[in-house]
DNA sequence: ACGTAAACTGAACGGTCAGTCAGTATTTTA
DNA sequence: TAAAATACTGACTGACCGTTCAGTTTACGT
C-alpha cells in the first residue's frame, strides 16, 4: 500500500490544483468537468473516481481555501496591535494573496444554483457565510473593546464590512493590484472617519 | 392595423413582466425561455417572434429598467435639499421599489456568461455600468460643491459608494424590507460619519 | 370574399454537460 | 504467481436548453 496510494493523492491534489484555477478563472458553472479534467490531464471519469461530483469537488475547494484563510489570519491576528493597523494589513494580505477570494465569484454563483436543488450544498455554504460574518463582528467588537470603535452594533457593522469588502472585490476586478490596494485603503479610511466635513 | 397590433404589443409586454419576475427570481442562467414562456402563457417560439434570442430579452428588461430607476431619480433629486438627505432618501425609495434593482443578480451572471462569447452585450453592460459609476459620482461631487462632505476623490467615493450598496443589496437578501432599510442607514451614517471613536 | 401578411404553435435540431459503466492496466496481497 | 483491489479510461446516456422551422390560425387591406 504505497507507490499506488501515492500517485493516487498527487493526482488528486493535482485535480484540485487544476480545479481552482478553471473555477476561479471561468465561474462554477461555466467550469465544465471535461474542463477541469483537460486542465488536470486527465480522463473525465477519473475525476468522478476521486470526487463524489461537481458539487463535491467544489466544496473541497472551499473547505481548502477557507482553512487556508483561517491559518493565514491567525498568523497576522498576532502581528498588529490596533484593529485599523489590522483591518489595512487585512486589506494587503487578502489581496495579494489572490486578489480577495479568488472563488467567491465561482462560490456565489454555485450559491444560487444549488439554491432549492442540493440542500446540503446550501448547508456548507451558510456554514462558511456565518463563519465569516462571525470574524468581521469579532474584528468590530475587538475595536470597541480597545476604545478605538464607538460603540456601534456589532452585528450590522460587521455585515456592513463585509459587504463594502465583497462589493470593492467586483467592483476592482478591472483594476490593477496597486490600484486595488490604494481603492481599498481610501474605502476604510472613509468608513472609519466618515467623510462628512467637520467644523 | 388595429386589433392586431394591439394584441401583440400586449403579448410582448406580458413576456416582459414574466421574464421580469423569472429573471429575478432564477437569475439569468437558470431563467429557461421555456419557464417564461409558460409563464407568460405563449409558446417558446412566440418569444422568438417577439425577441431576437436570450440576451436581446433581457438586454430590452434591463433598458428598460435603467429608464424607469432614472425617471424615479430625476423626480427624487428635487425633493431633497441636502445630499445626505437625498442618500438617505435614496435608500428608501431605492428598496421599497423592489430590493435594490431586482435583475442585479442576473445582470451579473449575464455579464459573466457574455464575457468573450457576446461582444454586444458585454458593451451594452459596460455603458450600464460606466452611468451608473457617473451618478453616484456626480452624488458626492454636489455633497462636495454644497460643502456637506471633505473634498474627496469622486471617482474613488463613487465606486466605494455603489460598492457598498451592492454588497448591501447581496448580504440583505435574508432581511425583511424594515430591516434591511435599517442596516442601510447604519451603513451610510457609518460612511458618513465614521465609527472611530472622537476624544 | 379573398389573398396576404402578421401572430402564433408543436415539434424537432444541435450542442453541451454531469454523471455512468464496462472494461483495461497496474499494483498489492495472499 | 494467481487473485483481488486500485487507478484509470473511452464511449455512452439522459437531460436540458437556445434556437429554428414548417405549418396553422387570425385579422387586415383591397
Amino acid at each position: 500500500m504505497n507507490k499506488k496510494k501515492a500517485q493516487s493523492e498527487e493526482t488528486k491534489a493535482r485535480i484540485i490544483e487544476a480545479a481552482n484555477n478553471v473555477f476561479s478563472q471561468r465561474g462554477y458553472h461555466a467550469a465544465s468537468i471535461e474542463d477541469i479534467a483537460n486542465a488536470t490531464g486527465v480522463s473525465k471519469a477519473n475525476i468522478y473516481y476521486h470526487f463524489k461530483s461537481k458539487e463535491g469537488l467544489f466544496l473541497t475547494l472551499l473547505d481548502q481555501y477557507e482553512a487556508e484563510w483561517k491559518a493565514l489570519w491567525a498568523e497576522q491576528l498576532k502581528r498588529y496591535a490596533s484593529t485599523t493597523e489590522l483591518l489595512n494589513g487585512m486589506i494587503d494580505v487578502g489581496l495579494k494573496r489572490g486578489f480577495h477570494h479568488p472563488l467567491t465569484r465561482a462560490a456565489r454563483e454555485f450559491l444560487e444554483e444549488a439554491w432549492g436543488k442540493s440542500v446540503e450544498g446550501c448547508r456548507q455554504i451558510a456554514i462558511k457565510i456565518n463563519e465569516n460574518r462571525a470574524f468581521y463582528q469579532s474584528l468590530i467588537q475587538q475595536g470597541i473593546d480597545s476604545g478605538e470603535f464607538k460603540s456601534v452594533n456589532t452585528s450590522d457593522l460587521g455585515r456592513i464590512l463585509e459587504a463594502m469588502f465583497r462589493g470593492l472585490g467586483e467592483s476592482s476586478r478591472d483594476l490593477s493590484l496597486e490600484e486595488a490596494i490604494r481603492l481599498y485603503r481610501v474605502a476604510l479610511d472613509a468608513l472609519l472617519y466618515g467623510i462628512v466635513a467637520r467644523d
